[in-house]
DNA sequence: CTGTTAGCGCGTTCAC
DNA sequence: GTGAACGCGCTAACAG
């Protein structure tokens, strides 16, 4: 028989409303009465129903999150960003793993909604029409986070993948490079695979370099594929001389397949992968990159979400957090630069 | 304006008692006030409110996880774990981060128990009185997972890390090792640090073999820790030739910092981790560690809490999953084995 | 400063 | 099979 707050009121001597405001920290309280509930409340051991408050007050200091895979690395990087923020505003999240399948996204966000959270935080490859269908019947709000809404229609916060992509091949390119690999992901993936592999193309393009369809291989983000990947380019007569990987798993899988080819990097082909998860700094060579505020994704996607549920006034719509070539040990230093 | 079940009832022409029936399909309903029922549900977009449903039941449908820190890849997958299971089962989770830190983790439970969670899956490092108190004063069940109750007061589930510990630096010592380091966590973790260091002296005392304290480095589990307490072996006259790093990631760092002093792994130094991580089969030399069943730990806790919640017949009162020696390039072929 | 009184949306007896 | 009515524990006016 859990203790409620009329069993405090009545110890105290006290209204249970007088009760609810020294538990909510209402100021209208005498420091005395304060004093007399605060001791019950501690005697008695008194924990306030957070479902019947949420009911009440028809908020639930909860925010939903749904996410791809919490044990992918990237992810869960994302998530800490947000909990942290979150945990600052008092807040609470709901996790739930989509595996990227429209279905379980679609279920999870109506579940997440009939829990009454106060916000929805939406990571997934592809925003559809059920997607957009279904955030406009949540009364809300939703912000996507490291995904993007191609409508324009809900807030988002990522990086510009086009140009990140663009930028490593460029700098490839300005070292002189003109046979560049890419080990994309699969081009049916908006960010990571579609606009990555366009910045690929945009650059060559850019620099006046013909497109070869065989230094184009496409992966599925693990390391294995980028094994693959870089295995096929070194069976090529004509072997590319820089490769840019979307991200790091992958780019690491590349460089044991150089090294166990024999092959040396940078110095036979260099190498930059993208993301700049913790791996990348735990390799040998150390992997160049292009980083990804991951957590900062998170962060940033949290508040601004916590400003559209206190109805803070929101000068932007979309935030677009800035990527950055780091440079390490698969490149090659680049003195000109 | 939300739409209630009222408002179902009002449209369907039925009472909020049927709706509520045909919502939680309770049979006793004639199959045509069913159907009618349903399609009103559909039209007007119906959700039901899960917090008042909440209120009514006193089931929430939700289980608490605290955690020390989601970006760490370990917990990550043992989250995936509990969150796979925790669906299967119509649970969410509400997740958060303590950073390992005791007021951090008390307040999390308390905040935890008044959203009134159906049941609590806690990891963390250490179970003081203080945990012991507060979990008394829960009303739901509560399961420690990769954590150990010293008191065996509430039910847990781990590996045998002391066991563990023993069987892996007992192989380095079969094929011929007596000079064996011990990278370590600190003392004053119960599990990871002192069970492990326990197993370590133990296999050497069952063997005969002196303990030589500067043999023995304490590490943070993190990556430079491994380096900087490999050099620290490196830089002694009488180098040990096998050295058993308790995690990982340390682990790795131990295999570079061979590498970056001209040396070879596996001939020169043997090296064993300890997790089996994502890692540990994307670095050069693959990896030799000690597995332990991250992915299994969660959901077999998450399994055991719902055994708890539904109040299924409970046989044992503590699990104790398997570990294995994973034998790969960081250490050399055992052909006597 | 404090108490009274309605609900919040739904599950659940208990009659019919 | 179905409906009426109560209560889950609390917040939020509204009085006083």
């Amino acid at each position: 028989m859990p203790i409620t707050i009329y069993d405090v009121a009545r110890e105290a001597g006290v209204s249970m409303a007088t009760v609810s405001r020294v538990v909510n920290g209402n100021p209208n309280v005498k420091p005395a009465t304060r004093k007399k509930v605060l001791e019950t409340i501690e005697r008695l051991g008194y924990r306030p129903n957070a479902v019947a408050r949420g009911l009440a007050s028809k908020k639930t200091t909860t925010v939903g999150i749904v996410i791809p895979d919490i044990s992918n690395t990237f992810f869960a990087e994302v998530v800490r960003g947000i909990e942290d923020i979150a945990s600052m505003y008092h807040y609470n999240i709901i996790l739930s793993n989509s595996d990227n399948n429209v279905e379980k996204e679609l279920s999870l966000i109506n579940t997440l909604l009939e829990k009454q959270v106060d916000g929805l935080l939406f990571m997934g490859g592809e925003v559809t029409e059920e997607h957009l269908h279904i955030f406009k019947t949540a009364s809300v709000p939703i912000v996507l986070a490291a995904t993007k809404d191609p409508t324009h229609q809900f807030p988002y916060v990522d990086i510009d993948h086009f140009k990140a992509a663009k930028d490593a091949v460029e700098d490839f390119i300005l070292s002189g490079h003109k046979k560049i690999g890419l080990i994309s992901g699969p081009l049916t993936d908006p960010l990571m695979g579609f606009d990555r592999y366009k910045g690929y193309k945009k650059a060559l393009e850019d620099a006046g370099v013909a497109l070869n369809e065989e230094y184009i291989r496409i992966g599925d983000y693990r390391y294995e594929s980028g094994l693959k990947g870089m295995n096929y380019f070194l069976s090529l007569e004509d072997k590319p001389t820089a490769v840019f990987v979307v991200n790091d798993e992958m780019a690491v899988g590349a460089i044991h397949a150089i090294q166990d080819a024999g092959l040396n990097v940078p110095n036979d082909i260099e190498i930059r992968g993208f993301d700049n998860i913790p791996i990348s700094s735990m390799v040998r060579p150390l992997l160049s990159t292009v980083s990804q505020p991951q957590y900062g994704i998170g962060a940033v996607a949290m508040r601004f979400l916590t400003k559209h549920m206190n109805q803070e006034s929101i000068t932007e719509k979309t935030v677009i957090l800035q990527h950055q070539l780091v440079d390490r040990d698969s490149t090659k230093r680049r003195d000109n630069r």
